[in-house]
DNA sequence: TTTATTGCAAATTATTTGCACATCA
DNA sequence: TGATGTGCAAATAATTTGCAATAAA
């Protein structure tokens, strides 16, 4: 997706492309995967520091309702973006330990979707939280060596 | 799980059964199920009034350490909490729109649980974070009729 | 008595909002 | 030009913390 699209599909709802947000897609382009808000704000600094932190907020949303980029919700540290990437936004989960977030497949809980729609009528959106859990070298090597990229629970 | 129970378990650890501490645990046992931080102050409140909110956090805290709560990350609407059921705690489902959470069978991601840690190493804690999606009712009548349990995304 | 715990108020942190001014089409 | 969008600063909201006073054991 091409700033020049988002641009069109800007003005196709009444709302243009103006300088905030081409900072905050360059800066979702540069960082890559999902990104904390506050990283956002961060990487869209780097892009251009006159750009405000509560601009980066509305950009966010304004290119959520878009459909552009889409949110996820970790259960510890907040909100992440990320680029929407059409039908392929996989599965995520974060360590409780460390705070990194893995890919999983996206069709990982396919099935599972599957039986809780017929039971109970619950339609999931599996990409939307991320599952929790220890990753593996937390698991392995204990509290010790892994990198604390958050603080603790909650 | 009895207040004397966790008043043995507060005493081997060099910590005391008080007046907050029994309000917050009633609390948790009138309300039943789980919790969300707020509604816990809420319903601490109508137990005791005089018990501060920022007592109601620290309890909160100290019985998680003590295992007698757990906690449960909701994607919108943050931390619910509710009495350990030994390792019964089922997986639970929140409707984007209504923000209504459902219990899920407990088992229900076992299966997806063994492949992400034969795959990545990953070990999942399937009830420490609500799948999201939409629930029956909501994805049945449209945004029509549902009662909003919270506001707005994300 | 002694020390853990509490109430209070202030500090934090993260996000949102009102508004006058800037800017895009 | 004329509406949309922005920077700024203040408002919210939720949770945490320092500290002197209180209350368990």
């Amino acid at each position: 997706m091409l700033l020049q699209d988002v641009a069109v599909r800007l003005r196709a709802r009444g709302e243009r492309m103006t300088g905030p947000r081409r900072a905050v897609l360059t800066a979702l382009v540069r960082h890559g995967g999902h990104v904390l808000a506050a990283e956002v704000v961060e990487a869209v600094a780097d892009v251009d520091p006159s750009v405000h932190r509560a601009s980066v907020y509305r950009t966010l949303e304004t290119l959520s309702d878009l459909g552009v980029v889409q949110h996820l919700h970790l259960g510890h540290g907040g909100t992440a973006y990320h680029l929407s990437d059409g039908d392929h936004h996989h599965v995520h989960a974060q360590c409780q330990v460390c705070g990194g977030v893995e890919d999983l497949p996206a069709d990982l809980l396919d099935t599972v979707a599957e039986q809780v729609v017929l039971r109970s009528g619950f339609v999931l959106d599996p990409g939307h939280v991320a599952l929790s859990g220890t990753c593996r070298a937390c698991a392995t090597h204990g509290s010790s060596s892994a990198t604390r990229h958050h603080t603790r629970e909650p």
